[in-house]
DNA sequence: ATGGCCATGTAAACTGTTACATGATTCT
DNA sequence: AGAATCATGTAACAGTTTACATGGCCAT
């Protein structure tokens, strides 16, 4: 129950906004909830197969034969609003970069410095992305009631994306305070005449 | 092996800082990375029996009797450089917050401004745990070589956080402009002299 | 001597992704 | 005609959590 009723709520979440085949309503997981939200196929037949013998959700005619277009029931709403209201249930944490980093004195400065960087542009094309988002949305969907809703998810990513852009600054800046000496090491030519050795490793703030 | 060298690579991250039982290692995972990682006995047992086999480490006498300490070897510590080198793995996203959210017209205002209130909630005290755990360690583990690296992760979760305080002040905001005409509603009286609505209904700690 | 923590391990259940098989429709 | 896209569905697999079974050690 537990993890498969949140692929109910997106499902039926959807489908609250409205009628669609199991088709569009991957493509619209992915395109309009991707930011915070993932389903795959295998999940969605399923459990839309469920939803229908619940009654949650009716089968109609799809735009091609052989398609359907599912719609939500009045029951559908009913399960969505009580699947809404249940506690969340937190996904484990794992980030793969900040488990890299954790562990950077053996993965060695340079690669960290990479690591870092490519987030940033990572997190800059998002931001830009959800800039972009906010204000066509803000204009093309003024007046519907789900807009400030929606507004408020794109925000969710623009504060986060912005949070990860400072922090790579701080990173960097950290990472600049630890000699090269690179325990681990690139593919061959090291360094060698690294110098080093006794630098003080820090200068604490 | 896709997914289950992520495994691997927390393992021999936290055997690579200290040897441990599987027991102290699954606790030092919750504790020391739990921010941004997780590990379940589980996959910790398996893991490691694997990694014996592979003699990426070894076996030793525990502190008690059947106890057994694991000490990561030479060829361990390569492995972790390489399983740190691999591309990140990018875990898809699930935030029931956000989904939650999303559907806000369904959930009702009320329900929203709870749900901001307790992360906003949340994220203060993590907040709060971050600044405490940054201040501990810079005096405890000064000069010990993985400080930076740890610190940088810590800093993370504070940036993180920091941006949740900011987006859900501004997310509160938005709902104050949307009328409480709660298509969703509480359990039952609807509508009609609908006072009510707006009591913070905190009083968090 | 009892409860609690250290410690090990496994089996079952669940969640979720990927790959495959299939075919209709639309576009070029 | 052939390619791309829409559309449905399943089976196999991978990863992970949970619950259980077990027992030594230590303090009150």
């Amino acid at each position: 129950m537990a993890r498969r009723s949140q692929t109910e709520t997106a499902v039926l979440g959807a489908l609250s906004m409205q009628p669609m085949t199991a088709y569009a309503l991957r493509e619209a997981i992915r395109d309009v909830l991707g930011h915070f939200w993932s389903e795959s196929f295998g999940q969605i037949y399923p459990t839309l197969n469920a939803l229908e013998q619940q009654g949650h959700v009716e089968r109609r005619e799809g735009p091609r034969s052989g398609s359907s277009t599912f719609v939500i029931t009045d029951s559908g709403t009913a399960r969505l609003r009580e699947l809404l209201s249940e506690p969340i249930t937190a996904t484990p944490p794992r980030n793969g970069l900040l488990l890299r980093l954790f562990f950077g004195r053996t993965l060695g400065v340079r690669k960290c410095r990479e690591l870092l960087l490519e987030a940033r542009a990572d997190a800059e094309r998002s931001l830009a992305e959800y800039d972009g988002l906010a204000r066509n949305l803000s204009v093309e969907e003024a007046g519907t009631p789900d807009l400030p809703y929606v507004l408020m998810t794109i925000s969710a990513g623009r504060h986060g994306t912005a949070g990860v852009i400072a922090w790579v600054d701080e990173a960097l800046a950290l990472l600049d305070g630890i000699p090269d000496d690179d325990t681990a090491d690139g593919g061959g030519t090291t360094g060698d005449g690294d110098t080093v050795g006794d630098t003080p490793t820090n200068g604490e703030p």
